[in-house]
DNA sequence: ACCTATGACTAACAATTGTTAGCTTTGTAT
DNA sequence: ATACAAAGCTAACAATTGTTAGTCATAGGT
């Protein structure tokens, strides 16, 4: 067989990059096999090597796609001019909870399993993410400073809030008792309203 | 060689599970090699043998002593009168910090990796999870009920607070800026004390 | 109607995996 | 001194890993 009879412009390759997402999260990165995937995606092993380069390439094709779409909210969030600490904190808490609701596949690998990123990604990565943290402390700090936000050590609030949503894994599984928008209103309730003076 | 020249009682298998905590949580569990864990306590693969019956074991005797743990002081506070819900909260919040911060390896290994567990582990070890986490729901319930927590979604909190603490992975990475003990304060204060009504 | 690039296939590779078998060394008790 | 068991060793196993080479079919443009 040769080309597959559909629709098949250039989303050959994202398909297979989803699909990667879904098995790094339920299996691991090192457990999910090329013969998984394949699988999944309905092709024999080598042929995923018309699409892709390596496995690694996916690896990171899905966490710094997401690292990068974090970035850009925080970029524009932070230029709004008319927001206060306060305001930029819970738009950037529901965007956190937003990505994890609706992309949670890639949102969970780009948590637990960047760390298998080969050398120099693995740094970079990492060195991205602290820098992350350290405009989103900017952001408190400033709120702080304005009177808008309690006196607390930034460091540790922005830790909290950015390992809180990993438990929205867990809603996934049982979401018949909660919906998305209560889920959200309560999270958003204790980790941002509870901070407000 | 036969015995090692110490002193060699009964901990030598507790070295072992404690070496294989630490390279499960750095290099995840499937990718962690029996030869590596042999060479991190100094012997050759095949000589684990004579002290634990598999790798599978390994990952058991971590996740289910960490689990029992977290049940055993849940139990304590639960069965104490004297405690309104707000400070059992505090409590429960504070092993979890601590857990976190003096046992970094297993907590890691129980929350990252359990997945690796095998049947019939994997079930039993959700199913322990889940009701742990409805016995914490019942605490705050109580609270809310008694006028000493703001209301809110007790499922919600629950996630919050037993996902937050892992970030403090991070932490442990930059342990400079901050002490123990502040983290600690820093963290009850957003988690529990914003609570209050 | 033909050409070509795309995308599928089969077969195979070297390396690595967890584990077992069988042997040897050594500390301790008799 | 001798014997036993604990705990180390080497060598090897079958299975699985990511990846490559080489081949073939076919959709789409001419």
């Amino acid at each position: 067989m040769g080309r597959i009879s559909g629709r098949n412009k250039g989303n050959r390759k994202e398909m297979i990059t989803l699909a990667a997402a879904k098995l790094f999260r339920e299996k691991g990165y090192p457990s999910t096999g090329m013969r998984d995937l394949a699988g999944e995606v309905g092709i024999e092993a080598a042929s995923l090597y018309n699409h892709i380069r390596s496995k690694a390439e996916l690896l990171q094709e899905i966490c710094f796609r997401v690292a990068n779409d974090f970035n850009a909210q925080l970029l524009n969030v932070e230029a709004d001019e008319k927001m206060g600490g306060l305001e930029k904190l819970e738009a950037i808490v529901r965007y956190h909870i937003r990505m994890w609701v609706n992309r949670l596949d890639e949102a969970m690998v780009t948590n637990n399993e960047s760390k298998y990123l080969e050398e120099p990604y693995n740094s970079t990565f990492l060195n991205e993410r602290r820098a992350y943290v350290r405009r989103l402390e900017q952001v408190i700090e400033d709120g702080i400073r304005k009177g808008n936000i309690r006196k607390i050590q930034p460091y540790t609030v922005v830790l909290n809030i950015m390992s809180a949503v990993r438990g929205i894994e867990f809603w996934h599984r049982t979401r018949k008792n909660i919906s998305a928008a209560e889920l959200e209103e309560n999270m958003v309730l204790h980790l941002v309203k509870g901070l407000k003076k």
